[in-house]
DNA sequence: TCGTCATATCGCGAATTTCCAATATGTGAT
DNA sequence: ATCACATATTGGAAATTCGCGATATGACGA
């Protein structure tokens, strides 16, 4: 299950819209300009995110690790690049929760 | 569905242990002690939770009317008391949301 | 009407969040 | 080694949240 500060760090990570923007985002790739197939399953890059939430840089990279740290999502470094997925797996686990615990 | 909006207030309300507790402690309102089983239906009063939150009476007050704002819980006045419970309609509705959603 | 009790609202300082610009780190190409 | 590029980290100002004490409102009883 979900301990307290895993519930809490979730919790925060989704009171904010431009954050919750993201993960639903990230349900469908190939939804950013000048992704490849190819990449689908890695992920997507800060910047494509980045320029589809219309935020800084480093706001951008700030927010993908707090998505990070809650658990939400997984990040691959490859090359220059890091790609962001969601964690599926995780994601499934915590609705789960949900449905017990509220 | 939920709103943006409404989204918002459900995840800002959330992201509060303490706030995230009362709604799991009203899942059971004969938890609380000195509680009558003709008001189970009805809800428990705020002096209550407060009680059992350790939270002052006007934290206790105005986290309940943010639960409240978020649709999470109904209040119920009765003479000089306020009682609160569950939404669990709109609850149900909620989760169902966020599995579309995430 | 007056006093009391339960709750709501107001005002506030402390802590946290938001988002940015500047800078640091790491990687690949030349 | 040096440069350019993508991302991460740092430092900070403005906005928001946290939780409290004080006060206001509303309901009941004497």
């Amino acid at each position: 299950m979900f301990s307290e500060t895993e519930l809490l760090a979730v919790f925060r990570a989704l009171s904010n819209p431009a954050r919750r923007q993201m993960l639903v985002w990230l349900k469908d790739p190939m939804s950013f300009p000048g992704q490849e197939p190819a990449d689908v399953g890695i992920g997507v890059c800060v910047s494509d995110i980045q320029q589809r939430a219309g935020l800084g840089q480093s706001t951008t990279s700030q927010y993908l690790a707090i998505l990070r740290q809650a658990g939400l999502v997984v990040a691959t470094r490859r090359g220059k690049w890091t790609y962001y997925r969601r964690d599926e797996a995780n994601i499934a686990r915590l609705l789960e929760t949900l449905g017990d615990v509220f």
